[in-house]
DNA sequence: AAAATGAATGAATATTTATACATAGTATAC
DNA sequence: GTATACTATGTATAAATATTCATTCATTTT
């Protein structure tokens, strides 16, 4: 399914150098998904991915919207991150919960109902449980989440 | 010549919407510069131009290194920008020369040949006087410089 | 000044990326 | 359930971009 294909690629570009569209699908492949060149070529553009040029070829990373701006200045005020059902409850330190709210809005605006913010805890709500899933990977690598 | 179209070109993206090539070789032809496509394709790569996907298409803008990051947190450090041969003089409100330095030393460092930076004033040599017009004209754009 | 060296550029071409169209899959309404 | 509508995907192809190779320009060396 899309939505979990999209958090794989945001993975492996994070991870590796992708330099084309077939060496992320052959990234996909090893993680066992099938594609065709199209469909990348589609989530690529859905993620806002952008190619940068460097030495040894130009190279896809996040964009704007995801990772880079955005996830950046609230990386470090998530204390922890959990799901019940089709809810992600995600806590912060006091008063940051608005700020990691706007970003997550921004960064995944159109892939939940809602969210609401409260001084330290954030309530993401989700049309279906199995999206509340993804949707928590989502926020763990937005926010650069380490713990379990 | 070359830097001198490079600097053209980064005034164009930021004025009008390039979405390809082409557009951007027209473009240049309107101010009298005349390149095949084969050419603008190494300025982009040069400049590290990204495309970025939007509605209306992808379109190139300056990424990292020049403009947006960078310039970015000096932009309002500068107080004038003038030249004299083939220096160029950068006044900056006290204590913020250093910043300013590193800004034009990781944006434009390979076009110079050097730089000191002392509390409110920043000095940058290049090779030759017509290089240091052009260089002028960048750091302009760099820190957005509204002054003559 | 001629020769040698290296950067810049263009023409032709290869590679990569985007898209039009058709089809399959999913959900929603009836 | 079947029909209707919408989204996602693949195939084939068009469009856009990068690169190889040859040539021209400018600079330095002899």
């Amino acid at each position: 399914m899309k939505l979990n294909r999209q958090t794989e690629i945001l993975r492996i570009i994070k991870e590796q150098s992708i330099k084309t569209h077939e060496e992320l699908i052959d990234a996909l492949g090893k993680v066992g998904i099938k594609v065709t060149q199209a469909t990348v070529s589609r989530d690529i553009k859905e993620l806002r991915l952008v190619k940068i040029p460097s030495k040894d070829g130009s190279v896809y990373v996040a964009s704007q919207t995801e990772d880079n701006v955005s996830g950046g200045a609230f990386k470090n005020s998530v204390k922890a991150i959990s799901r019940a059902l089709n809810t992600v409850v995600v806590r912060t330190y006091p008063g940051m919960a608005g700020g990691v709210a706007a970003t997550v809005d921004n960064a995944l605006g159109d892939k939940i109902l809602g969210s609401i913010a409260g001084d330290d805890t954030l309530l993401i709500i989700t049309a279906s449980e199995t999206e509340a899933m993804q949707i928590t990977e989502r926020v763990r690598m937005l926010f650069d989440y380490k713990g379990v």
